[in-house]
DNA sequence: CAAAGATATTGATAAAAATCAATATGGAGT
DNA sequence: ACTCCATATTGATTTTTATCAATATCTTTG
C-alpha cells in the first residue's frame, strides 16, 4: 500500500523541501543525502533545530495539530527524498499495531532530543553551544574528527543560535588553544576531550 | 483494564511528582492540581517546559527512548494524580487503533509546542518572553487578565529563561507603562493588546 | 583569467542580560 | 506584635553577546 502511494523526487543542495507554513500532507523519508530542517523565526532569523541524513523520516510535530508543516526543509547536499501522503500513514497506524508503537517510539526520540535541545541552547553559553555543535558532526553525522564542514558559518549561527561573527571568533579561540583546526569547508578536532569538556561546562 | 491498573497519589504544593532521572515505569495523569514540569539543567539551573493543569497527561519525551524520565515534575498547588503503567498504555495501544492515534496526536501537539518554545526562548528577548509567559497564564491558564501569580520570580525566571532578578525589573517597566500591575501574589493586566504587541515583536 | 558576488574574518562599539551586594518586604510561627 | 526566614526589590557592575563597519578571501561565471 505505501508503495503505491509514494513518490520521489530529487533535490540540489539549496533547494527547500518543505516550506514552513504550506500545507503538511506528506511525510518525508529522506533516502539519501543530507538537509537542514530549519524554523523560520522573527526578522527572517532562522533556527537550524537538526540535520537529517538519510533514512530519516520527516513527519514531526503539528503534522497532526493542523495542516501546516510547522518547520522548513531544505537540501545541503543532493538530496533523494520520497513523499508519502498522511493519510496512508494513519491507515498504517491503524492497520499495523507494531507500527504504530515503532511510530510512537520515534516520535518519542525526536521529542527527548528536541528537550536536550532546548536546555543546550538555554543554559549553555556560546562556547559550549558550538562545541557541543562540533562533536555532533564529529560523532553522530560524520563518524570521525575529521570532516567536512557542510554548513557556513552563517548556518553554524542558526543551529548554536549565535551571530556568525561569533561562531567565528570562538572557533578562532578554539584554534588558538590547539583543541580543532578549522577552514571554511573542513574541520578537525585535535582534543576531542577537552572539546567535551567545553561542551559540557557550558 | 486501565482501571484495574492505575493508582492514585495526592501531592502538597511544592513536593515532587516525578524525579528527572529516575526509572520511568509511569505515566501521570492529573486530575486535579497545577504541576510545573522542568528540567534539572547545568549547576542546579532548572528551566520550567510548561506547567499541567488538571486533565493533563505526562507521558513525555524519552519514556519510550530509555527508561529515565526525562524531567521533574513538581506540585504547584495541591494535586491529585493518577499512575498508569506503560506496560498497560502500550497494551492499549496495541489493541486500540483509535487510541494509538489519539496519543500519537497529543505526542504531536506536544511536540510542536515545545517547537514554539525553543522558537520563543532562542529568538526572543527578555520583554517578549516575560510578555509571552504573562499571555499564557492569562489566556491559557487562567482565562482572566486578573489572576494569581502562582510561581515565584525565581520560577517565573525558570520559565522565562532569566534571572530572577531581570524579572523583576522588567515588570517594574510594565507596570511604569501601565501595561500591568503586579504584586508577588498576583498579576493584572491592564493593556492585553500591548502585551501582546510586546510579545509578538520581541 | 578577471570581475562579481557571496562568504568569512577582524576590530570597535553597543546592547542585553547576569551577577553581586545590599536592603526591603511579607508571612509563618510563637 | 515580634522574630525569623524566605522571597522580592534595587542599584552598581561585569560578563556575554550582538551589531556595525571595514576588509579579506573564496567561488563562480562570463
Amino acid at each position: 500500500m505505501v508503495n503505491k502511494n509514494r513518490y520521489e523526487a530529487n533535490f540540489k543542495p539549496g533547494e527547500i523541501i518543505i516550506k514552513q507554513g504550506s500545507p503538511a500532507s506528506n511525510a518525508i523519508f529522506l533516502i539519501a543525502g543530507l538537509a537542514k530542517v530549519y524554523v523560520e523565526g522573527y526578522s527572517g532569523k532562522n533556527l537550524i533545530l537538526n540535520l537529517a541524513e538519510q533514512s530519516s523520516i520527516l513527519a514531526g510535530p503539528g503534522v497532526h495539530v493542523n495542516s501546516r508543516y510547522p518547520y522548513s526543509v531544505a537540501a545541503i547536499t543532493q538530496v533523494q527524498a520520497c513523499f508519502i501522503s498522511f493519510d496512508i500513514i494513519r491507515k498504517v497506524i491503524t492497520g499495523n499495531p507494531d507500527f504504530a508503537v515503532g511510530f510512537i517510539e520515534e516520535l518519542s526520540d525526536k521529542a527527548y532530543k528536541m528537550h536536550q535541545k532546548v536546555v543546550n541552547l538555554t543554559q549553555k553559553k556560546m562556547h559550549g553551544r558550538l562545541a557541543e555543535a562540533l562533536l555532533y558532526f564529529s560523532e553522530t553525522l560524520f563518524h570521525s574528527d575529521d570532516f567536512e564542514m557542510v554548513l557556513s558559518r552563517q548556518e553554524l549561527g542558526e543551529m548554536t543560535n549565535m551571530a556568525k561573527e561569533s561562531v567565528v571568533r570562538i572557533l578562532g579561540e578554539l584554534e588558538n588553544e590547539n583543541i580543532i583546526r578549522a577552514t571554511p569547508r573542513a574541520v578537525r578536532i585535535l582534543d576531542h576531550d577537552k572539546l567535551r569538556v567545553i561542551s559540557e561546562k557550558g
